[in-house]
DNA sequence: ACGATAAGCAACTATTTGGTTGCATGATAT
DNA sequence: ATATCATGCAACCAAATAGTTGCTTATCGT
């Protein structure tokens, strides 16, 4: 796997902002996630696409909008890869975690 | 806490290149953990100052010689936190990971 | 003392990146 | 049909970044 565009894509703190949004309301619209801002549209619709590329954040067509579905899966991945690989010798709890990982629907 | 500085240090590959050496190896010196790098020193010490503001890198001089050590805490940290945000909800086994993180020595 | 080795510091460059403005496309409602 | 609203696309710009080269400082071994 791949982990560089998920990195690279968590490493703006507006594109962390803009998974916080949809964490807190999944589904939003480009507009929506643009309101309260200090970003053009077209800012946004750029972070949005890096997180596409991650696969961080996906999204379905409703009429002429545009709705952004955040996907944890990478995100989780990352964590349990980098904890294992960095913490793993002190931590008793990573093998439960990995499991409920591993055991889960994303392959 | 501020996420920033790590997520950016570990959003190069390069980054985490030296990392995944110091994993391998602790203690190693820049001269060490330049070899078989397509860099040049100076580019390596860029890089490991990234990841020492990011206190993911640590180091202790030796005579002339500056070891370094990697740092797991804000990794562990910046996993929990982002595993807690977006997978909590099915993830059983993250309370205990946080517990061990938090028991530990690392403040 | 002196050459060799390890690292530090600073200036410079090319590329990437985050952001902009301007215009085009496509769906909705009247 | 046509005005409006949501999004798409492309060129452009300034700042940050990754990397370089050149030079300096400090320690080790003889």
């Amino acid at each position: 796997m791949d982990d560089d565009p998920v990195f690279h894509a968590l490493a703006d703190a507006s594109r962390r902002q803009l998974l916080d949004r949809l964490h807190d309301r999944n589904g939003q619209t480009l507009g929506e996630l643009c309101q309260g801002l200090e970003m053009t549209r077209q800012a946004v619709a750029k972070h949005l696409a890096i997180l596409e590329a991650a696969n961080l954040v996906s999204w379905r067509r409703h009429g002429r909008e545009k709705l952004h579905f955040i996907n944890p899966v990478p995100i989780g991945e990352i964590a349990a890869r980098w904890i294992g690989k960095f913490d793993q010798p002190r931590l008793g709890a990573l093998s439960a975690l990995r499991k409920t990982l591993e055991g889960d629907d994303h392959g």
